[in-house]
DNA sequence: CACGAGACCTGTTCGC
DNA sequence: TGCGAACAGGTCTCGT
């Protein structure tokens, strides 16, 4: 499910709060639940579960896909995988069907991890470079520039669709966000990515900041059952439109297998490598 | 280094 | 209508 945008958006809406809900900021957790075992990677469940005890939420934020709760003095990490979600309940509503972990704040509330598919991972971690370090930069950071982002380009091989999904490479792009950001550029997923030109390489950056950007601005995209986010997959361009007319240019919308990724683009604003 | 396949999971949708 | 196959926002590991 959740790509930058998507992630972006809990992290803002838990920070900030909402009109019924209050921010999470400084609530410390009183308690917790694992009810799915693997849902914590590390430490081990009972360890977790007595370490986070009486920690406060000092800040909340994201890095990539990962969501970044500041405690003290530990860092809490999440990564959503396919179908996880963070929710917040009153603490004794029942528990929903695919909780996989639940952590009772001071003020009555509860945060819940909610993910059907169980891919989603939670960490308690003194150092949160530990799981964050390999990360590559954020798309959004103004310090990365266009030279910068291009001498990472030609320093792969590799096909482009699957470099921007290399959360080595760059953080926070998915299989969405990275169709709608080649499509954007005008680039067939297929290009080698060191064979851009230096403009082209720009225009990668500037569409992959766009598509960012119109996603954060649309609160992320709610995809079938298993997440309800904003409004952008009405937005997409190509993401899920295989057979149906190029918004540009009319030319129908193609669907190939990248990484075992389904992959759409437009074979005429994108053309092939 | 780059790529493909398989694994981890459940739920929905598609095709016959 | 029913039922199995295909597919889904992600990442890890292993083999070539």
């Amino acid at each position: 499910m959740p790509e930058l945008p998507e992630v972006e958006s809990i992290a803002t809406r838990l920070r900030q709060g909402t009109h019924e809900q209050p921010s999470l900021l400084g609530q410390p957790i009183v308690a917790g639940q694992v009810l799915w075992e693997l849902a914590v990677a590390s430490p081990a469940p009972t360890e977790f579960l007595a370490r986070i005890r009486s920690q406060v939420i000092q800040q909340i934020g994201r890095r990539g896909k990962f969501l970044v709760f500041r405690l003290s003095p530990d860092t809490l990490l999440f990564h959503l995988r396919m179908s996880g979600d963070l929710l917040i309940e009153g603490r004794s509503a029942p528990l929903a069907a695919h909780h996989r972990l639940t952590l009772d704040l001071g003020d009555g509330r509860r945060l819940a991890f909610n993910d059907p598919r169980k891919f989603g991972r939670a960490w308690l971690v003194g150092d949160p470079q530990e799981i964050l370090g390999e990360l590559g930069p954020e798309p959004l950071d103004p310090a990365l520039t266009a030279e910068e982002f291009g001498r990472r380009l030609s320093a792969h091989r590799r096909q482009l669709k699957p470099l921007l999904m290399d959360q080595r490479f760059l953080a926070g792009l998915g299989n969405i966000y990275a169709d709608e950001a080649l499509h954007h550029a005008h680039l067939h997923p297929l290009t080698q990515a060191s064979r851009l030109s230096a403009s082209q390489g720009e225009r990668l950056l500037q569409g992959i900041r766009q598509v960012l950007q119109e996603g954060i601005r649309r609160n992320g995209a709610s995809i079938d059952w298993a997440y309800r986010g904003g409004e952008f997959q009405n937005y997409f361009r190509v993401y899920g439109r295989a057979g149906e007319p190029c918004l540009e240019c009319g030319a129908p919308i193609q669907r190939i297998v990248v990484g075992q990724r389904g992959t759409h683009f437009c074979p005429a604003c994108q053309p092939g490598p």
